[in-house]
DNA sequence: AATCTCCTTTGGTCTATACCAGAAGTGGTA
DNA sequence: TACCACTTCTGGTATAGACCAAAGGAGATT
């Protein structure tokens, strides 16, 4: 078929108004219905379009809010270990940190393994959400070993944690193992980002390995158009 | 509300007969109206639940033909340059390459940027799609300037690119910068994967730099739950 | 055995409508 | 000015049905 499908038409309507400037960076789209109306098609088209141009990263949902033009996304190297705000700072980006518990838990099955801890062992949890420019879009919880972060509860944990790893406690020499994939938002993590659940999302693990171990277990849920990794290599002779 | 919506039940049976075994990796779930017919619901859940689950990494479509249930995903190192095929070996997958098309072609804009050619210039397209335990997941597309690497397109091109680049052309010592971002298929993509367009995907893209300058430049595009990205850091002090 | 044709099955697209529930806006009141 | 109640707006969920078009299967033919 060389002729566009009518959901087709209207998501590059739409994308032709992002590209254009008509619709700026930040700013809310005409509602499901309004795109209805003034289209002239279904809200079923409506909605197949709104959700074929998220897929593309180009706009973003606020739960029963309303939908929304994707600023350009915040370029992230997670094998670096500086902070993220000075990161932000340096692309003209706010970034805000707001702490959403911080305690010590029975460890997750997982984080236990990786830990190296018996599956009833508890550990320090902190969980974090991050904006950028007034948008949250990143949820992080990290989970410490309690014996080799005493009183960490007590810190301020707003601001760089990898600082406080390394400044506090002394761990300057370590290794950060990453994995990267692809997994949308449960429900208690789309509501702390106001997104809907199921929202595409790039999940991010970061283990800290000190002398072989793995003291620090980290995931970072990023919602999927306001990220791009970027991570600069080293010139090996392989 | 506490209660699950319609498709969120779908969904979860389908997880449910996933995780028992009752439907096996790589297996053909039962087809849209068939789960219409079997749990009482309308065809939008069935669809719902299944987009649901497929964004989950669950499962995964071919184009009209029907949804299967996912395999274990690939574990890859992006920053490593052995050979995929042995990477596959080691994790009791297979996996085969097709030679898409290998050809001297006018660069595209961003590409001419990299390798720091004019807008008219041209260079080498080596496109490639590959396959693991018969599925194809990820599609390849690798420009090359063209005076670095003088009747490329004579060479078998269907084994490691990588080790072309390093053991024929001599380019040992080197960089490879990568960039990560979530990017569904286009129509084309979604074609020679044999997915439908706008199915979730990820796309890397990696820079071969050698003295400072681009000679290659690579951009891999991987169905989203066929691959999870595994990066093994280096002790540092910092 | 290979090819061709026709049929069936499959997901894709579309229509119109209705109702739910969360979020924000508005106006009134203290 | 702050709070509250109500309304409106928003996306979410659901129904039933129809038709399109690609892909594969089956049977016939060469």
């Amino acid at each position: 078929m060389n002729s566009l499908t009518t959901y087709h038409s209207v998501a590059a309507r739409l994308q032709s108004s992002i590209h254009s400037g008509e619709l700026a960076s930040g700013s809310k789209l005409p509602s499901e219905r309004g795109i209805c109306e003034q289209l002239g098609v279904s809200r079923v088209n409506a909605r197949d379009a709104l959700h074929f141009l998220e897929a593309q990263g180009l706009i973003y949902r606020l739960n029963r809010i309303g939908w929304f033009v994707s600023p350009a996304p915040f370029i992230y190297d997670p094998t670096q270990t500086h902070s993220l705000r000075d990161e932000a700072r340096a692309q003209n980006r706010q970034l805000e940190t707001e702490l959403i518990s911080a305690n010590r838990t029975a460890a997750p099955a997982v984080i236990a393994r990786k830990l190296e801890l018996s599956a009833t062992a508890a550990v320090l949890n902190v969980v974090r959400r991050r904006s950028v420019d007034g948008r949250w879009v990143l949820l992080e919880s990290c989970y410490y070993r309690e014996e080799d972060f005493p009183d960490l509860l007590s810190k301020d944990l707003t601001g760089s944690l990898n600082a406080l790893v390394r400044d506090a406690y002394g761990f300057k020499k370590r290794r950060q193992d990453i994995g990267i994939s692809s997994k949308p938002l449960n429900q208690t993590q789309a509501q702390q980002l106001q997104v809907r659940e199921g929202s595409p999302a790039l999940k991010l693990s970061r283990d800290l390995i000190v002398d072989g171990r793995c003291i620090v277990a980290e995931t970072e849920h990023w919602l999927h158009d306001a990220i791009e990794m970027s991570i600069r290599g080293r010139t090996t002779a392989g």
